[in-house]
DNA sequence: TCCATAGATAGACTGTCGTCGATGCGTACG
DNA sequence: CGTACGCATCGACGACAGTCTATCTATGGA
C-alpha cells in the first residue's frame, strides 16, 4: 500500500500546447492524432514485413514482384500497403520500365522513433 | 532514372529466423505480428494522450477521474483505453481506497523504441 | 501492331475498433 | 446499514481496415 488510501482527490491535470512534443510532455489533440496515423501505419504485420524486406534488400531496394510471395498476400494487396507506406512517407517508389522499385526512408523512421521519447 | 529499364529480374528475398529481431533484419511472420500488435496499442490518439497525461502527472500517476475531462470521452470509454494500455504492459493501475491509480512502465516503451531500429 | 507482363485501381465482403448509455461491483462515509 | 461515489463491464452501433477477385493501365518484346 504505502499512502493513506483516503489521500488527495486531485485536481484536472492541466495539458499545455507545446511544439513537436515528444510523449514525455502533455500531446496536443492535434499532435496525438498525427502520431497516432502514423502508429497505426506500423500497426501491420504485413507492412512491417515490407518495410523490413525493402532495408534488407539487396540493392536497398525490390519491386513488387519480389515481395509477393514472401508475403503470402496477393499482389493487389501488397500494392495496397506499399501505397499506405509511400503515404506515409517511409518508403519512396520509382518506376523503371516495367518495374516499380520501392526503397525506404530512413529518415522518417527515426523521427517516429524519437517520438517514443 | 540512372540503370537500365530491362536490367536484373531477381529472384525472391530470403527471410532468415532470426532472435528478438529489430526492424533492419527481416522479420519473422511471427515477430511482425507481435510487433504489429504493440504499434496498434499506440494508434489511437486517446491512448497516446493517456501515455502524455500519465508521464507527465505530478506523481507519475494519476487516477481515472483526473483524466476524463482532459480527453473529452466517457468515462466508460477512458477505462476501455487503460485497460489496452495495461493489457499491453506499458502503464500498470493499483487501486488504493476508492481510486485506481495508473502510472506508466517506462521500460516497456523503451523496448518498444528500440524495434524501430 | 499485338500480346504478355508488372503493377495499380475498383468494388465487395468481413472482421475489428472506438464510442456510448446502462448497469454491476466494491469502497468509504455518515 | 444505507447511500453516494469511483471504476469496470456489458451490449449495441457505426466506422474503418485488410483481404480478395476482377479489371484497367502502361510498358516491352516479338
Amino acid at each position: 500500500m504505502g499512502r493513506s488510501t483516503t489521500a488527495r482527490r486531485p485536481v484536472a491535470l492541466v495539458q499545455e500546447e507545446c511544439c513537436p512534443a515528444v510523449l514525455s510532455s502533455p500531446l496536443s489533440e492535434e499532435r496525438a492524432g498525427t502520431l497516432a496515423r502514423d502508429f497505426a501505419v506500423l500497426a501491420d504485420p504485413v507492412r512491417l514485413r515490407l518495410l523490413s524486406l525493402l532495408v534488407s534488400a539487396p540493392a536497398g531496394e525490390a519491386c513488387v514482384c519480389e515481395l509477393v510471395e514472401p508475403l503470402d498476400r496477393s499482389q493487389p494487396t501488397v500494392s495496397h500497403h506499399l501505397k499506405i507506406l509511400v503515404d506515409a512517407g517511409l518508403i519512396v517508389g520509382e518506376k523503371r520500365g516495367r518495374w516499380v522499385w520501392y526503397r525506404p526512408v530512413p529518415d522518417r523512421l527515426a523521427r517516429l522513433r524519437e517520438a517514443l521519447d
